[in-house]
Formats: structure tokens, C-alpha cells, sequence
DNA sequence: GGGGTGACTTTAT
DNA sequence: CATAAAGCCACCC
């Protein structure tokens, strides 16, 4: 397990599978920090950049995490928000507007056996599994 | 140690 | 449905 806040960030974000998306709020919940849905956007903003293109095997797939209503919302210039569609298009997401998608279809769902194993407290777990439902 | 800064979220209007 | 306000907390001066 990474020690440093943002380490944990990257460590979550590797997780997400291709052609899903997670919420900021959702990768800091797997974190077991509910409330800092702001430090992960600013987390996956402040990373190496060598780490945010696409074709970096040891890279973050940074593109596959959106707000919590299903809609990207980058305002970074070196990866603009239309990179951000264009790589998840890539990745078989279709788009329901310009930025917006259905999160019922892409979400990221984490089996029980990937939750019970990050050890999370219980409080958390009750609040993911809500989010998940 | 204090204050400003966010790729956020929820709640209230 | 859209907007606003408040709360949030890791990081960097």
C-alpha cells in the first residue's frame, strides 16, 4: 500500500478498468477518505506528466475519472476535456452530450472480494455500496 | 502555523 | 432542470 496521499490516488485510478469511468468522489471513498473528492481532482492535475499519456504502460488512466454526475470536467490545458472524450470514446464510451454519459452503464463496480481486501472501516463500505447500488 | 487554492460533492433554492 | 453556497482537506508557499 502507497503511503502518500496522492501515491494511493494513482494506486486507486490503475484500478479502473477499460471502458468504465469512476467518480472523484467514488476513488476517494476506495481511499477510505469520503470527503476528499477535491484533493483526488487535484491529485490526478499535480501528477508527473510523463504519467498522463495514454501510451505510458506505467501511466494513470486519469481519463477514466469524471464528477458525480457522469460528466467530465477537466479544465487542465495540456489534456483538455476533448482529449478526455476522445480517450474514452477510444475506449467503446458512448456520449449522451458533449461531456455527459450514462454512469449507470460505465461505472466502475468494484467486486465485494476488491472491497473486503483494501480493509476499508465499515461506515465507508456502507457508504460505497450505496453509491454502487 | 496560517492562508490560499482547487479536474469535488451535497444540499438548498 | 440550473445555480449558489457551504463544506471539504492535501498541498504549497
Amino acid at each position: 500500500m502507497a503511503s502518500g496521499f496522492f501515491d494511493r490516488v494513482y494506486w486507486i485510478t490503475r484500478m479502473i478498468p477499460r471502458g468504465k469511468v469512476a467518480s472523484y468522489g467514488q476513488v476517494a471513498l476506495l481511499l477510505g477518505l469520503p470527503r476528499a473528492a477535491r484533493q483526488v481532482g487535484w491529485a490526478l492535475h499535480s501528477m508527473p506528466s510523463g504519467w498522463a499519456e495514454p501510451k505510458n504502460k506505467d501511466g494513470v488512466p486519469w481519463w477514466r475519472v469524471i464528477n458525480s454526475r457522469g460528466e467530465i470536467s477537466t479544465t487542465c490545458i495540456e489534456h483538455t476535456n476533448i482529449m478526455q472524450r476522445e480517450l474514452l470514446e477510444k475506449e467503446g464510451i458512448k456520449f449522451l452530450d458533449e461531456f455527459g454519459l450514462n454512469f449507470r452503464k460505465y461505472r466502475w463496480v468494484p467486486s465485494q472480494k476488491e472491497i473486503e481486501r483494501m480493509k476499508l472501516p465499515s461506515e465507508v463500505v456502507y457508504r460505497l455500496n450505496r453509491l454502487l447500488e
